[in-house]
DNA sequence: AATGAATGAGCTTTCATTCAT
DNA sequence: GATGAATGAAAGCTCATTCAT
């Protein structure tokens, strides 16, 4: 993925202090939440100067910006190739899949996520900054919106299915998982993981109303 | 407050004082968050000195405990009413009743509750209070999930339905809206958001999966 | 003058934190320019806490005003006892006696007033805060134009003289002179600069065209 | 600027980089005021790195020195053409002419001159080079007062006025404007200025004290 | 019990200046 | 000569907490 045309591209081939700096605030943020995360120990913690930070980043809220999107890793990718997997395997395995990607990058940022929400203004910075660059977390529903309308029209999902509220709902289950297992401080096998969502996506696959006797 | 015998008295009984700031305080949270709720602006909103504040409060977190614990009480009574409508209308019909009241509370909650996660040693706390009391997120699905139990022996819920999960699908995307509509600061009708969670029940109500031609 | 109805009585019965606050303020202000009057040398001055300042001012502009109101001495009370003179002495003499005590006052507030225009930001609060207190600069001029219009009435002044114009003129004066002196850094003595305002008096009152010889 | 042989020559056959600092720097000091121009800034405004400008000026004082110079080199040239109207016209036409001249530079340098009071070192380094080469306010004040005297031995001004002092008022009244105009940021039409400016120039040609009817 | 002035450490951000390339 | 990343001190301001009254 080097060299696309990607402007923010903070996953490769970055200036070595950005990186430092980025990795830091991770690292400060897992561990002490954003309240206590100060722009001068992000900048002791990634061994640079504070001005250093300010000179790769426009403020604060930038740094924290660049912090999710280099978390966002595979997810990023696997949404990139949904659309290549309409009609392939099944819908189930596909979606499974996916929102085992999700959950992993929504642990990662749940901490950062949910901290805005205690601050209006790196809110508003926030909200700013990814209208900016027109992305956002609905983004990733409406890519899995279009995956499940696709296989819509080759049979493969229900046809009055409302693609946008089945992808939130599954984007909102595996978020949900993410903000509760922090919540407990609870560090989950990657099997009982793998296994809660695996019962969600099934949830939603069958459907709560029984079906009649027959298929399945 | 002192020596009356419900350690976490803070509804009833309590003094005026005491009251007066614990009220403040969750208005204020729920208005500006967490990370501008001062105690000069909390002793203002509440009317009282700020010396008062560390009169009745060993600190500012004990406080914000103690608003936090208000806040998260109600989470046990909004299902109270749902094991009587087993059997009634029709699961569809309860469901959306039952999310309607769900996020009209998690709309309200979402700037305290996700300002906890900027704060580990505040997050860890509450965690403890909360589980000490027994209660919190898990108990809203745990009685949904005992809901859709009911239904399924009932043999109005699919018999293979896990109701954990399908229970947690519902509850974490009417929480995923309110964060949603809070991070775009939109005021949505209350017709629309209505819709968006009737959506969210129609599409795990019928399932993503493709029903044969015939029934329903 | 104390207990006047002054919402902003920095002269009298004032806390003596402010009192300490603002006298220093005065001093570094005179002493090195405001670009290295830093809220902390303030403080250190002053010899109370950084916090303190900010107890007592809403920001730095706030205690800039403070030193210019304080500055003004005897020149408010002399504006406010203009009325008084109207066909009292003669009108150079009370001109005479309003100039000297608007220099004592403009000689203190040049490298104020002045040292806000390399700060815009600055410039544009202290327009906030005197438009908030309905008053500003606007205001001496006003009051001396209402003295020369009250003797214009009485046939002291030239029947077609512009009050506003002469008013200004002789402010303008005395505040160039005192910029003047700021800049060159000389330290008149007390006759020099009467005989300097008094000479600016007699070129407006006599003026510039010549007089039919008779009269004068 | 190495070698030359005029110290100062900042006008001519100085090095372009050096001229796009100085020219920038002039552009945002009047834009921006003082304390908002960095050097970060001026590079980009003109164009070079920020290292360039430690080529070609020690530090950032040198830089405005040159500025401050260039700046308030034109106070002589605005008023050399006053010796030829002697006589010439009516005094009060000529007065006006030269004041609007002398209004549109002030209003220029107000916010450049203005900031120099803000840092006493600075205003002490141009003190001395402003006297070094023999400009500075106090000229133009002698050009007018020695315009006046002239026309004082053509009879066409008051035999007993002090040329200094009326001049002094006329210069004071028209700088006092512009500092006026810029604090309360309003962009006057000419047309305003222009008359405010003639109404200074009437109320001293005219004077304070009332004229016995008859003549004039 | 209640007040509110005072504290001082800490926050984000800015900026003149240096120096390896 | 020119660059621009890096520095680190310092700016204005905030805030939980204390304490004399």
């Amino acid at each position: 993925m080097a060299g696309t045309e990607d402007k923010y591209n903070y996953g490769t081939g970055m200036n070595p202090t950005c990186q430092k700096l980025i990795l830091a605030t991770e690292r400060l943020l897992r561990r002490d939440g954003l309240s206590h995360v100060t722009t001068r120990k992000i900048a002791q913690e990634a061994g640079v100067s504070e001005g250093a930070l300010y000179h790769h980043f426009r403020d604060k809220a930038e740094l924290l910006h660049a912090v999710v999107l280099i978390s966002m890793g595979d997810f990023r990718e696997i949404l990139d190739g949904l659309p290549l997997l309409v009609g392939q395997r099944t819908v189930g395995e596909n979606l499974e899949h996916m929102l085992q990607a999700a959950f992993e990058f929504q642990f990662k940022i749940v901490p950062i996520a949910c901290s805005l929400y205690a601050d209006h203004l790196l809110l508003a910075r926030t909200r700013e900054i990814l209208s900016e660059r027109g992305i956002g977390p609905q983004c990733s529903i409406t890519v899995i919106a279009a995956y499940l309308q696709a296989e819509q029209r080759l049979g493969r999902v229900a046809a009055d299915l409302k693609p946008e509220a089945a992808s939130q709902l599954l984007l909102a289950g595996s978020f949900h998982k993410a903000m509760f297992d922090h919540f407990l401080a609870r560090d989950l096998s990657e099997d009982v993981t793998r296994r809660h969502l695996r019962e969600m996506v099934n949830a939603l696959l069958a459907g709560i109303e029984p079906r009649p006797a027959g298929k399945n």
